[in-house]
DNA sequence: TCCGGGGTCAACCTTTTGATTGACCCGCAC
DNA sequence: GTGCGGGTCAATCAAAAGGTTGACCCCGGA
């Protein structure tokens, strides 16, 4: 039977080069190819099936130092035509980062810190077609399905971490290119999601439900 | 000549296996263990010494998932009666703990995402008793000696804390016993010594300086 | 097809915040 | 005792943020 091919995307050599030695480990495994950021691992995709030698699943990391982030490689990856799954590995469990990239695509949410095993197991279960979530994180989502969650939308999550970086709405506005109209708008949404009344607030209480994640912020 | 003796500590075994793979591919450096906390590291560093075969050369990483921190470990290692270098590799530069880990006698803050060679040159470098830093770190420490740290007052501080909970300055100047006028002073000498001019902005500073903890924040 | 939610924008008005100036009290170091 | 920094307060004006209403577009599901 021909090897599971996996293409590595990470900014990080060292982690690349372990995920490379881990799964080496294991049988009937093999790394296609690699890639440091999100648009060079789009091409890596596209070119080894123009090749006719796809790969059958992605390893991908949410945070990229420059480039292409994981998110919006994730989205691209999944319209193409017969797109491989793509299973997230990162090192943060904050929503921000788990909706947008179930909402991108991802078949999948692991956490660096997993043993071999779990990341092995994980990579056959994504490619069976299976949804695979590191036990934290599907405790997270339980959590937040007795906790109504503030469902706020990925624009909205997005405004958010702006937000909270001291931007005023006047910035926040050209960094999203939408108008300050527009922000006030998403804000007024997020104040009444969240059940406060003004910024300052809505970032203390995105903070602690993990919707975000401050600047010094450790996972 | 001996093999340069290193240990690895990272709570992820996808870093380590990292290192591991990475420093192979150089001559004349061995991985003597791993440790995937600071406690682990320090008595991994006691043992070794006992058994007449010390490791060199320490990687250490800071952020520990549960566990001794990679500060405190490095202290700790360092106040023994022959400590090996330490060198911290960790993912971030613009963490506060950098001041923490040279105060506490590291040889060497690298960041993860540097090529191979760096860290091997790294390595070899802290053996020979030089310091490196990574480039981004210098210049963020120089930055740092040109631009003194803020030095707030208890008063200002405890303020900074109450504005981090979303409190509007009416209610923070009753929850302090002061007149909403003084929240104003002292909110415009915060920003003054923070360098910002909005309040969001100044919870963001002052998190990122460790000054406060936000919410949901660990320690 | 119609409806609803997400996203966008504008006008208007109120409240809050930010910036400036000036003032007073207190304790402590010189 | 004089000066200085921390802490307190007030008045005033300008700027930003908050709240409301109403509107348009697009898309996808009932």
């Amino acid at each position: 039977m021909k090897d599971i091919r996996v293409l590595l995307v990470d900014d990080h050599p060292v982690v690349r080069a372990g995920l490379r030695a881990m799964l080496a480990a294991f049988e009937g495994i093999s790394v296609a190819a690699e890639a440091s950021e999100g648009e060079a691992a789009l091409n890596e995709v596209k070119r080894l099936q123009m090749l006719g030698d796809p790969v059958d699943v992605v390893l991908m990391d949410l945070q990229m130092g420059d480039g292409m982030d994981g998110v919006t490689a994730t989205s691209h990856i999944k319209r193409l035509e017969t797109p491989p799954p793509v299973l997230i590995l990162t090192t943060y469990d904050t929503d921000a980062d788990i909706l947008a990239a179930v909402e991108a695509g991802a078949s999948g949410y692991m956490l660096k810190d997993a043993p071999p095993e779990q990341i092995h197991q994980a990579v056959v279960a994504a490619i069976a077609g299976q949804t695979v979530l590191a036990p934290r994180i599907a405790a997270l989502l339980m959590g937040r399905i007795k906790n109504p969650a503030p469902a706020l939308t990925p624009r909205e999550i997005q405004l958010l971490e702006l937000l909270a970086t001291g931007l005023p709405n006047r910035s926040i506005a050209k960094q999203m290119f939408i108008s300050e109209a527009t922000v006030k708008t998403h804000l007024v949404h997020i104040y009444g999601k969240l059940g406060v009344d003004n910024r300052t607030a809505a970032i203390a209480a995105a903070t602690q439900r993990r919707i975000i994640r401050v600047a010094g912020q450790q996972p």
